[in-house]
DNA sequence: CAATCAAATCGCTTATTTGCGATTAACAAA
DNA sequence: TTTGTTAATCGCAAATAAGCGATTTGATTG
């Protein structure tokens, strides 16, 4: 893929809500995260009966989930517990507050 | 892609929002939402001003958010105006505060 | 009809994502 | 130490996404 050189700046938390929306961007996360919320935690064996993906394919989503920060691994030998990181879905949560919340007042009028 | 054949079925609302979030998982449809929030309305040429992007890449961007249902496209030869498309952007918005406000309730105290 | 201007689309390349089976690593318990 | 269980990682294939230049389309105006 081609890129552009010069790097953009966007605005700030433009970068952290394309992040958060990324991992939020495929149904099987957000129902990972779903589960998480209804069950409180859950182990990746659970997830695996609960869809019908391979063991592997959940822990690569489990692994995004991880990596933008919106789920934390506990050890609980000989299982791992998975459960929201409660900071950073709280920024999540702000992140996309703030994107939705200007346009539901200013749009309307103005467009 | 090997995919499984048996096709999920998620929760009402999953799928839907991660079509959103998908929208949303790039900085430039970001940056390109929040522009039309501040400006109302933009054309395609504004944005090829703001950002370093080709006009085919923003077109595509654009395209992408159509597709989504967050902005629709009003003709003003010789120009095209876009806006957030708020019927759908409602939808969204309730969806990821539907997503976000479970656990900030549940999860601290079950977790 | 011809010229013009904006935006969409095409064709291509490269990067990333999704998925799987197989293997490896980590850790407890026997 | 060996065994068993769980989750992560590797290696692969296929699909999508991201970017660009070039071209086409669509609508208006001369």
């Amino acid at each position: 893929m081609k890129r552009s050189l010069e790097n953009i700046n966007y605005k700030d938390g433009t970068e952290a809500l394309a992040k958060y929306a990324k991992a939020l961007a495929h149904p099987t996360r957000v129902a990972i995260l779903k589960h998480l919320e209804n069950q409180s935690c859950c182990f990746t064996g659970d997830l695996v009966d609960v869809f019908p993906l391979a063991q592997s394919t959940i822990s690569q989503h489990l692994k995004e989930l991880k990596n933008a920060g919106l789920i934390q691994g506990e050890l609980k030998p000989p299982k791992i517990k998975y459960c929201i990181d409660q900071k950073n879905w709280m920024e999540a949560k702000q992140l996309f507050e703030d994107l939705f919340k200007l346009s539901s007042v200013e749009e309307i009028k103005k467009c």
